[in-house]
DNA sequence: ATCATAGTCGTCTGCCTGACGATAAACACT
DNA sequence: AGTGTTTATCGTCAGGCAGACGACTATGAT
C-alpha cells in the first residue's frame, strides 16, 4: 500500500519504570501517588511522557533521574559505581488503559542499591518504596492493616512483569549485583537473591557457587563485619555478565 | 506536573514482524521489498500501523495473516493445530530511525512451521523466505554471490535480536515445537535445534533429552519415514512449556 | 568464659550430560 | 536375496555440578 501521511492515528508514547530495590530483606519497587485524574490519589509506577527529540531509553534513564536521582550504569564502563542498571522491558498499548487518550506506554526495568530516601519533586510523600508483594496484594491490606489501593492504569501487570524479569534474570546473570553497593560481601549477595525470590538458600552451596564461577566476582582485598558475626570478604562485581551454569532457584 | 494535552509530542506506532521458520535446514526469516520510498526496492521487515482501536498484539496478528494467512496459534488451546507463535519482541524508538517521521516500533516475533510459499497481498515476487544468515551480512553477498543490501531501517537490529530471542528461548521452553508441524518426529525436532542454533547435536542424547522429559512431546501412536533410514515414532507438543532442565547449547 | 551469629572449607551422594558402542528397521543398489 | 546406507533407538560409562550437611573460624553480646 502506498504511503499516505493521513492513514495513520496518532499515539502519545510515554515510558514507565519498574525501579526495584532490596530493602529490610524485602523486594520494594518505587512508587508514586497520582496528583490528578485518572486515578488520583492511587499509587502508580513513575513515568512520563518521551519527548520529540528523545530515544525510548534516554526518556526512560531521564525520568529514573527525575524520581531517584539515580544514574544509570554504562555496560561500556564496568568500574562505574552506584548505577543503577536499566533495560527495557515491554511495551503497552491496550487501546482502554488510559482513559484519556490512546497512550502507548514503553515499560523499562530498573534494578538499584538501597537508596536513602525517595524524592519526587522534593515532595517526599509522593514517592515511596513499598514491598512489592503489597503492591501487588490488589484490593488487600497492607503492613499495618490499612487498605490498600490497586496500583493505578495497568501498572499492576506492568510491575508483575518487571518482578518476573527480574526473578528470571538473576538466575543466569550477574544482575543481583546491581541491587548491591560497589562493595559488598557473599551473604549481602545472597540476601538479595533470597528477597528476590522469596526463598532461603543454603550459605555454604551458595558461597561455593558464586566463588568458584569464574569472572563473577573480584574480592577487593577488605573485610567487614556489617551484620555482626565473623568478618567477610569483601567483594566488586567482575566482568562477566552471564552465569553458565545458572544459579538454580529452588522449586516451590 | 499536570496532565496538558499539549504536552506530548504525536507518534506513529507501528508492529514490525519478525517471522522465523526453518527451511532446507536452515533458520529463515520473511522479507518484503519496499514498494516505495525510503529505502524503495530494498528489503524489509513485514509491519504496518497500529490502527486506532486495536491492541499491540492484535495489529501484529493481523499483519501475520495478511502476510502469510497464518493465523496465531492461541495458548488456552493445546492441541490447536498450525497456528503460529507469536510474542511480543521489543520496542525501537530511536528519532531518527524513520526519516519520515517519529515512527514508534513494537516488534513482533513469530515462529511458523515451514510453508508453502510467502504471499504479499497476492504478488509473490514482493515477499520471500530468506536465510536469517543472509539478511544479516550486510552489504556482503547473498547465495549466488549477487550483491546484498542491507535491510532497511533499523530492521537488521531487529531481526538480530528476534533471532536472539529465538535462539536462547528454545533452550529453555518447548517453543521448538512451533517450528514443527503439528505431528513430527523427535530427529525432525532435532533437525529444528540444529537450524536455529547452527550447530551439530548428537542424535542419541537429544533422543533421550526430549523423550525424558515430562511433558514435552506425547506419542501420538503413528511412525513416518520422511527422511529415509528407519520409521520414527510421532509425537506432538506436549503441555510443558519450561523445560527444566533447559537444552544446552553447545558451546562455540 | 560462654553463647549467638555469620562466614568459609570439605565431604558425600545422586542426577545429568557428553562421548560413544550397539542394535533395529527402512530403502537403494546389485 | 544380499549388501551398503541411512536414520532411529537403547545402553553404558565417566565427569561435573548441586543439594544436604558436618566442621571449623572469627567476631560481638552477655
Amino acid at each position: 500500500m502506498p504511503y499516505d501521511p493521513s492513514a495513520f492515528p496518532p499515539f502519545a508514547v510515554t515510558v514507565d519504570l519498574v525501579v526495584l530495590t532490596v530493602r529490610r530483606h524485602a523486594l520494594c519497587a518505587l512508587a508514586v501517588r497520582r496528583g490528578e485524574p485518572p486515578f488520583q490519589g492511587r499509587w502508580a509506577l513513575p513515568g512520563g511522557f518521551v519527548r520529540a527529540d528523545e530515544d525510548l531509553a534516554q526518556a526512560a534513564a531521564r525520568e529514573l533521574a527525575e524520581e531517584t536521582g539515580l544514574r544509570v550504569h554504562d555496560p561500556s564502563v564496568p568500574a562505574q559505581d552506584n548505577g543503577a542498571h536499566l533495560e527495557q522491558l515491554a511495551t503497552y498499548g491496550d487501546p482502554k488503559r488510559d482513559p484519556r487518550m490512546r497512550v502507548v506506554s514503553v515499560a523499562h526495568l530498573a534494578l538499584a542499591p538501597d537508596l536513602p530516601a525517595p524524592r519526587a519533586g522534593g515532595d517526599a510523600s509522593n514517592a515511596r518504596w513499598a514491598p512489592v508483594e503489597e503492591l501487588l496484594r490488589q484490593g488487600g491490606y497492607g503492613r499495618d492493616a490499612e487498605p490498600v489501593a490497586p496500583l493505578a492504569f495497568d501498572h499492576a501487570q506492568i510491575l508483575s512483569d518487571g518482578v518476573e524479569r527480574a526473578r528470571s534474570k538473576i538466575e543466569y546473570s550477574s544482575l543481583a549485583t546491581a541491587f548491591c553497593p560497589p562493595e559488598f560481601t557473599v551473604g549481602e549477595l545472597r540476601r538479595v537473591y533470597e528477597a528476590v525470590w522469596g526463598v532461603a538458600l543454603d550459605p555454604r552451596n551458595f558461597h561455593r557457587k558464586v566463588t568458584g564461577t569464574p569472572g563473577f566476582l573480584v574480592p577487593t582485598g577488605g573485610t567487614t563485619t556489617r551484620q555482626g558475626g565473623r568478618p567477610a570478604q569483601l567483594f566488586r562485581a567482575g566482568g562477566a555478565t552471564l552465569l553458565n551454569p545458572p544459579m538454580l532457584r529452588p522449586e516451590v
